[in-house]
RNA sequence: GCCCCCAUCGUCUAGCGGUCCAGGACGCCGCCCUUUCAAGGCGGUAGCACGGGUUCGAACCCCGUUGGGGGCACCA
């Protein structure tokens, strides 16, 4: 990636000559575009079904309104940020099939997109803003704001206390003298701070209620609070939507955006659009150490994107009245950020399933197949790629397995009697199929009458077995297949059961025949 | 403690003053179909937190209460 001139002026041109017009809070409409929506997570371990969530919104909102959707990463934290979660976040966004128009990988106009290729930046813009006036050095140590609002009778929860705000030349310098290094504290306005929250409404918060915060450590290394708004205004980031953990936050971020303003650095601030947690088990917000909140455990499971992302849209969106069953391409087209819910929503896994299992079954034969492979191939059933042989028999079980299974990992349970030489037949359902005399009269009847079978058809199959065990033992169905089928298949639940005989193999379905009944006790 | 957000079936939601004795989905329970299990079809179960207003009329607007959640770093 490319690395261009960093000075203030610098940017002051490029943004001159990238961005857009800002626009007045407003609600959205299609026609409306030159809308950039961001997002901007820091690397920093797995991801996490809120963040993915967030970014599947700024994704639809982008789409929707036929703007830009950026994508920057935020490794400004040595110490917790990794190459390899970085790698793994291009790729879950991937997955999902949220495609950046700028950011890592891509390239763009406002790069580079990492943070930490950035420093110079923020330098000079803290700079500006402190000869501007905006921001100010401060001294003082935790210890004696702590110090000061006790003494002032007042809870030190308070926080800085804005006593550093009219330090004469003076005294700073006899404050260096004692070794100290001053942060930057950006000045707070005194006035009430308001915006129109793109899902909430109006939100206010008093004059004084909100300190002059840090910008820049005593080290010269700048913080969170102040080179992600930098970041969006150079960006030309017009609609901010992340998390609601950050709505507190916004009204020092209103304050920075009119300093920036100012200074030539931003026009005006973004519009915000606070959306509601994604919760676990009870009310918590899904904390990062719920297995559940891991997005590779559903991957990994088998969740196919268009099912997750359809779920994951749920969690806060609908599409309509009567439907909740939809494609990207769908949500794209309807997608309305101020239509999305205040409400925290609970992550129901089993609403989840029902949602992907929708999508797996709606998908082509050939493209469900194709996706079965690589889980049928890490448990060791068939080859990567398949033989000839693996793939004949895949093609004709596919269409009979899809209907059956929730997630893409359910075939290496439901299709693996299909491609071993002896079935381990699963101990509850050979509790429930292979117990008394009954089980065993149909094991022998079943074998008698496959053994001979001229054709080993489905119909042929569906023939002999139905008039041995229906009509020769007076079985009815269900206690004449449910054998034969736990005998063949290893399970109570399978694909159909003429057809998988077939494909089985008459050598193979009699050996197992055979065993089943050595194995029935009595 | 201070500030902020939220409040419709168990869960996710529709509802944006009358068409709501509240609609859909997941779950759950029946029935049908059926070679098991699913899938599919049909039906059922269950909710506007509470109290005041405003209004001819309130799930929808306002205030309060209660309850839940979040934020208050030289972390992101």
């Amino acid at each position: 990636m490319q690395h261009r001139g960093s000075g203030v002026a610098d940017q002051r041109r490029l943004r001159g000559r990238y961005r857009l017009h800002r626009r007045r809070p407003a609600m959205t409409s299609p026609s409306t575009t030159g809308v950039r929506t961001r997002f901007c997570p820091s690397p920093t371990g797995m991801v996490h079904v809120g963040l993915l969530r967030t970014a599947l919104f700024n994704w639809a909102h982008a789409r929707h309104t036929g703007g830009t959707f950026v994508f920057r990463i935020e490794d400004t934290d040595a110490s917790r940020d990794s190459e390899e979660s970085y790698r793994h976040l291009l790729d879950s966004l991937r997955w999902l099939g949220l495609e950046w128009d700028e950011g890592p990988e891509v390239g763009g106009p406002h790069g580079p997109y990492r943070q930490s290729e950035r420093h110079e930046v923020y330098r000079e813009v803290a700079q500006a803003l402190l000869a501007a006036g905006h921001a100010y050095e401060s001294f003082s140590t935790n210890e004696e704001v702590e110090a000061r609002r006790l003494a002032a009778g007042q809870d030190p929860k308070l926080g800085y206390d804005n006593a550093d705000r009219f330090l004469t030349d003076e005294q700073k310098a006899a404050f260096r003298a004692e070794g100290r290094e001053p942060v930057l504290r950006l000045r707070m306005p005194d006035e009430d701070l308001t915006w129109t929250d793109l899902v909430r409404g109006e939100i206010r918060f008093a004059a004084g209620s909100v300190p002059d915060f840090v910008v820049v450590r005593a080290n010269g290394v700048p913080l969170y609070p102040f080179v992600n708004p930098v970041d969006d205004a150079l960006m030309g980031i017009t609609d901010v939507l992340r998390g609601e953990d950050l709505l507190p936050s916004t009204p020092r971020q209103l304050a920075l955006y009119a300093a920036l303003t100012d200074i030539g650095v931003a026009s005006g601030a973004p519009r915000f659009g606070h959306l509601p947690y994604v919760t676990g088990e009870g009310n918590k917000k899904l904390s990062k150490r719920d297995p559940q909140s891991n997005v590779d455990v559903y991957r990994e499971r088998g969740f196919v994107p268009e099912g997750f992302a359809n779920y994951l849209a749920l969690l806060g969106w609908s599409i309509a009245e009567d439907r909740d069953v939809f494609s990207m391409a769908e949500m794209a087209e309807a997608f309305d950020v101020t239509r999305v819910s205040a409400n925290p929503a609970r992550f129901d896994l089993r609403k989840a399933e029902a949602i992907n299992a929708t999508h797996l079954r709606a998908l082509p034969v050939e493209d469900f197949t194709e996706r079965v492979v690589p889980f049928l191939a890490r448990a060791g059933l068939v080859a990567d790629p398949p033989t000839a042989e693996q793939r004949r028999v895949l093609g004709a079980i596919a269409p009979l397995a899809q209907e059956r299974m929730i997630v893409l990992s359910d075939a290496v349970g439901l299709l693996g009697f299909l491609f071993v030489e002896d079935v381990e037949v699963d101990p509850a359902a050979a509790a429930k199929q292979l117990a008394g005399p009954e089980a065993a009269e149909v094991l022998d009847a079943a074998q008698t009458a496959l053994r001979e079978l001229p054709d080993w058809t489905t119909a042929a199959i569906e023939t002999a077995l139905k008039e041995a065990l229906v009509e020769g033992l007076g079985r009815k169905p269900r206690q004449a297949f449910g054998p034969v089928r736990v005998a063949v298949s290893g399970r109570t639940v399978s694909p159909p059961l003429y057809e998988s005989i077939e494909l089985l193999g008459r050598e193979r379905t009699l050996a197992r025949l055979a065993a089943a009944r050595v194995a029935v006790p009595g």
